[in-house]
DNA sequence: CCAAGAATGGAACGGCGTACCAGAGACGAC
DNA sequence: GTCGTCTCTGGTACGCCGTTCCATTCTTGG
């Protein structure tokens, strides 16, 4: 058994949290969940597991940081110029709107985003992930006019239906792909319609009404208008202070 | 090398597709989804892992079954007789609320469901899960006069909600009991106030003026009012017919 | 110049999902 | 009855995973 062989040289460019959690990010975005391996990651960035975990406890840490890099990306006031760079003094309901679809944006660029979000997002919620989203949507509830003691209760159901409807967005452009590298979202649509449409008449009557509607719906534009299903709602129940 | 031991005897009892997914949802539910193991689930049910790969293809499918599983006794109507056993003549807006609650309950009964429904809803949507809570949701939705155009849009937006919240929900019930055997969902829950309480003032204003809230909410009541805004948008949306 | 600490990366460990396959029971054909 | 065939079983082995351990190297302050 050969003495430990010594190492060449030290590295060029130190590693940090930072590099890390990117190169992680990065990973995760090119090959899913099961594509951040501590053996890729030591490759990629040219060194041995020892000096990773030196800057993070174990895979959980990286998982969480690196969710919570990209909310931060997401949720920061002019990431996206969706609806104009978080201008300051839009109507509260677009400043809702332009959240939602920051954080509907960030799922479908980072598709193993939404089932992290699911998974961790309060395994520590005294982590800064839930804080985030709350504090995005919030300001702009606060702004509706809403009495301040429903402003927690209108705050969150706004996330829970941000969250999970993005995470069934991803799901569905993920299988898409999972066809095949050229079927696009519309096959994919297609093939979840036909099934649908071949369900049991007797068990499954308004599934197979609406598996056509599916075939030819817009993710983007579902997405939105159960968002103004929830500011209708919210709306209704208090009285509209000018 | 001695050649290959013969096994004692043949089992007492046929293994079968149906023991396999009810041991998984029993070891699911014991110790959570790092609980469920070949090996464990091998010796749980006296065999080798090659029985069972003759019933299931791989983890995942396992994973599904055991998800479709649980999902088909909540939503099955009279499952759990929370409000009447699935009165055939309730009013659409309770059946709704029923439906929510009983899929509520069930990712709070099996903490894994909600992280399984969230990963693999859709990634085989041709699959029973999907469905199974659309039609669910979708004959209450119906009946609520909802045009037949929006069919889709509006039972996919609760859906949506439903999922998401139920999602976060688990996350804090399990966030509690890691904390300890004794520590009860007060005490998490305090834990989290206190951490948004401290965050930065300036960052953070909303967050920390809902802490308060956060500590003392219910979860069950916080659900059902989510369930409720959209319950009144949706029927801000059309002509109420009766 | 040298001791002390921060940072590194190679080697090894236990456990995982899974592939493989020899063999045991069930059962119809003759 | 016996045989061949098909279904089902469970033991063994493989490759990869996250993680631990630790000798070694670079950096820094006295």
């Amino acid at each position: 058994m050969a003495t430990r062989t010594r190492r060449s040289q030290r590295r060029t460019e130190a590693l940090s949290r930072e590099r890390i959690v990117k190169a992680a990010v990065e990973l995760l975005d090119a090959s899913g969940e099961s594509g951040l391996t501590f053996r890729v990651l030591t490759e990629r960035l040219e060194t041995g597991p020892g000096a990773i975990y030196w800057h993070v406890a174990n895979k959980d840490e990286l998982l969480a940081a690196a969710t919570d890099a990209v909310v931060a990306g997401a949720v920061a006031t002019g990431a996206t110029g969706i609806t104009g760079a978080g201008e300051p003094s839009q109507e509260p309901e677009d400043g809702i709107r332009d959240v939602a679809l920051r954080l509907f944006d960030a799922t479908e660029a980072h598709p193993w985003l939404a089932a992290q979000l699911a998974t961790q997002l309060s395994r520590n919620p005294g982590g800064t992930v839930a804080p985030r989203i709350l504090e995005g949507i919030g300001r702009h509830v606060r702004a509706l006019g809403v009495p301040q003691d429903g402003w927690f209760t209108t705050a969150s159901a706004l996330m829970h239906y941000i969250l999970g409807a993005a995470g069934q967005n991803v799901a569905n452009t993920e299988s898409a792909r999972a066809l095949g590298p050229e079927a696009d979202r519309g096959d994919f649509l297609g093939t979840v319609s036909a099934a649908w449409k071949r369900l049991d008449p007797d068990d499954y009557p308004f599934t197979r009404a609406v598996a056509e509607q599916a075939r030819t719906h817009d993710d983007r534009e579902q997405f939105l208008a159960g968002v103004d299903l929830l500011l209708t709602g919210i709306n209704a129940g208090h009285p509209r202070t000018a």
